[in-house]
RNA sequence: GCCGGUGUAGCUCAGAUGGUAGAGCAGCUGACUUGUAAUCAGCAGGUCGGGGGUUCGAUUCCCUUCGCCGGCUCCA
């Protein structure tokens, strides 16, 4: 009866293309599943959405798993259920024969979420909806394409093979995820696979080992990387900016140890809310107990809470770019991605509940400074919330309302968009989260900042009031260049190595025509070098084409090139990575130009940024 | 941590149904002295990730362990 109704449903879906395309990707999984179905009969089938490049299905293999051998037979056997055209038939089950049909099935998965569909009544008119093509059928709430036939030639190509919890909880059985890539036509597939190819060319990883930015080595151990010294530099360079950025915004820097007793983690709630993510303790001096640090945080409302504070004194804001290290999952690491050990451009604003919103603009219009400066686009803020079901919070419901409606309203208030999530939040508060994808598309946390109603009281955080009375400050937790790890990682990715004069490990590589410039390159290296830039003079034996293939392959920014006529004119031919077009300028002016780059931090690691007139 | 894949010279890769391995680039040496993306020649480089087992013999087969890659979980 509801089949009618459901194929005029689809056709007006179908007018809206991102409709028919997740129809497609839809139809796709379903098609996967029943040609899984022919090969493993005894394949359990779980969830099988849609996703951003195509789709997946979850299925339990029980004892024998398959493996990405198998992948190649699973895509002939879509073709031949493609080729046959079999229609997508919709059956509406009413609840009660749907839960026997797949009790009858032994599709316990499916099952679960039946009931559970039916629990919250979502069951619509008191059925769950069926789709068969052939002799397959799955429960699903559709829509699908009208028939196989319908999947446009050589639009999808099974991807990879994975493993992936039950309803996402590690507690529950680990099930096979494979994932199949599938687009509107096969010329998108095709132009898919070769941007993903060359996304695969930015890869920090791969750029940081060419560049020579950093190393990770076993021994060492996992996700502990090594900065080399071109790495440093960039490090140095975001370091630098932050300190200017940081002093001109009233903040005041500390310095703070890295390991550090329980007692002060006991305090904090470190322990146990936040445990399972540290290293474990060390047994010091018999009775005592130390902890890597995982955060700042403790440190700073130590000096804090050191002395009597006024509310003339606030707001208090202390910055350090601090190492801390976390007990990351070993499978979840990732380059400089996901590491053990980080160095985080923390800080701490302690303010009273009227400078509370203020400070937090302030923070927000930082943000948007780096962000800005930088490039870096293409991001969504989140509004990271308490989940009151979970034990990863700090059990105080009032606070956590409280907080999360003042961050709410600061957002609100400076017409920024965000989504709401619920179970982001820190364990003490709630987060306002900027999410930046990477390369591969995989989503992390980049910069953030907190709102703490709970370690003011953890640590009994107080300032005396013009009132004379004793008041507890609200701290404010930021960390807008997020951690060298990770924001140098997206850089990387963003510049495809290509960074700019500012921060490249070599801001100039002068290039002389023959050898007997050498004497002039290394006068110009002097002049350089004495007023603070860094600069290499490729004084190899090796050709002049080649000397300049090296420099354009180690992504140096400027290279200078150094010949009699310059000699001459007491000049140098600039060529920048960025853009083909060169120009003779006067060393003198050339040296002028670079420091105005520098003291800008001019981003010309972009074509549509000029040299500056000097 | 879990699931799947993978591991050959510094890097990118080739190769042998089990008889101890090659190429390009990089490196070193020499020649060439160069005006905008690779000059030529020679040399040197690997207990084929580690350990154990089967075998006359293993890098190749089996077990185990470590690293790496993609996901899941988790998070800056």
């Amino acid at each position: 009866m509801c089949a009618h109704r459901t194929t005029q449903e689809q056709i007006v879906m179908l007018e809206d293309k991102d409709a028919a395309l997740h129809a497609l990707r839809h139809s796709l999984a379903h098609i996967m599943a029943a040609a899984v179905r022919q090969l493993r009969p005894d394949a359990r089938l779980a969830f099988g959405p849609p996703v951003e490049y195509g789709f997946y299905y979850d299925f339990d293999f029980g004892e024998t798993p398959i493996g990405e051998n198998d992948l190649k037979q699973i895509e002939q056997g879509m073709r031949a259920i493609i080729k046959k055209r079999e229609p997508f038939v919709r059956e509406d089950k009413p609840c009660d024969e749907a839960l026997r049909y797949l009790e009858e099935q032994g599709e316990l998965y499916k099952l679960e979420y039946a009931r559970e569909l039916i629990e919250e009544g979502k069951a619509a008119n008191g059925t769950l909806s069926f789709y068969t093509s052939g002799d397959f059928t799955d429960m699903c709430e559709g829509p699908h394409l009208e028939h196989t036939g319908q999947v446009p030639k050589n639009c999808f190509k099974l991807d990879r093979i994975s493993g992936s919890y039950w309803r996402g909880d590690e507690k529950r059985p680990m099930l096979t995820r494979i994932y199949g890539l599938a687009f509107a036509s096969g010329a998108e597939l095709k132009e898919y696979l070769a941007m993903r190819k060359l996304a695969m060319e930015r890869d920090h990883r791969k750029l940081g080992d060419e560049l020579d930015l950093f190393i990770q080595d076993s021994e060492v151990g996992v996700g502990l990387p090594l900065w080399m010294p071109n790495g440093t530099v960039l490090r140095d360079e975001l370091e630098k900016w932050a300190r200017e950025v940081e002093f001109l915004a009233g903040y005041q820097r500390v310095t703070t140890p890295s390991v550090t007793r329980k007692e002060l983690y006991l305090r904090s709630g470190h322990v146990p809310y936040y445990e399972d993510s540290m290293y474990p303790s060390m047994p010091i001096d018999e009775h005592d107990e130390y902890y890597l640090r995982p955060m700042c945080c403790p440190h700073h409302h130590k000096i804090y809470a050191a002395r009597l504070r006024s509310y003339r004194d606030l707001p208090l804001r202390l910055c350090e770019y601090g190492d801390v290290f976390r007990y990351e999952k070993h499978g979840s690491l990732s380059g400089l991605l996901r590491v053990r050990a980080m160095c985080m451009n923390d800080a701490h604003i302690y303010c009273t509940p009227e400078q509370v919103a203020s400070e937090f603009r302030n923070v927000v219009a930082m943000y948007q400074m780096y962000y800005g400066h930088l490039r870096m686009g293409n991001f969504r803020v989140r509004l990271s919330l308490h989940d009151k079901n979970s034990a990863k919070f700090v059990d105080r419901y009032e606070e956590w309302e409280r907080s999360e409606s003042i961050v709410r309203e600061v957002l609100d208030g400076l017409d920024i968009k965000y989504e709401e999530e619920s179970g982001e939040a820190a364990f003490y508060g709630p987060k306002v989260d900027i999410q930046v994808k990477n390369l591969m598309g995989r989503e992390e946390t980049v910069s953030t900042c907190q709102l703490d109603f709970m370690m003011p009281d953890r640590f009994d955080l107080t300032y005396v009031d013009a009132d004379g009375e004793r008041k507890r400050p609200f701290i404010l937790h930021r960390a807008p260049l997020s951690t060298h790890e990770r924001m140098i990682s997206f850089l990387i990715e963003l510049y495809g190595g290509a960074f700019p004069t500012w921060m490249a490990p070599v801001q100039v590589c002068l290039v002389p025509v023959n050898p007997a410039m050498l004497d002039y390159a290394s006068e110009t290296k002097d002049m350089l070098h004495t007023a603070f830039f860094r600069v290499e003079v490729d004084n190899s034996a090796e050709s002049f084409n080649k000397k300049i293939r090296n420099a354009i392959t180690r992504k140096i920014p400027n290279i200078w090139i150094l010949g009699e006529k310059e000699k001459e004119a007491q000049a140098v031919t600039w060529r920048r990575y960025a853009e083909k077009e060169q120009q003779v300028v006067s060393r003198h002016a050339a040296l002028n130009m670079l420091t105005t780059m520098r003291a800008q931090r001019l981003m010309d690691n972009f074509a549509d940024v000029a040299l500056p007139d000097c």
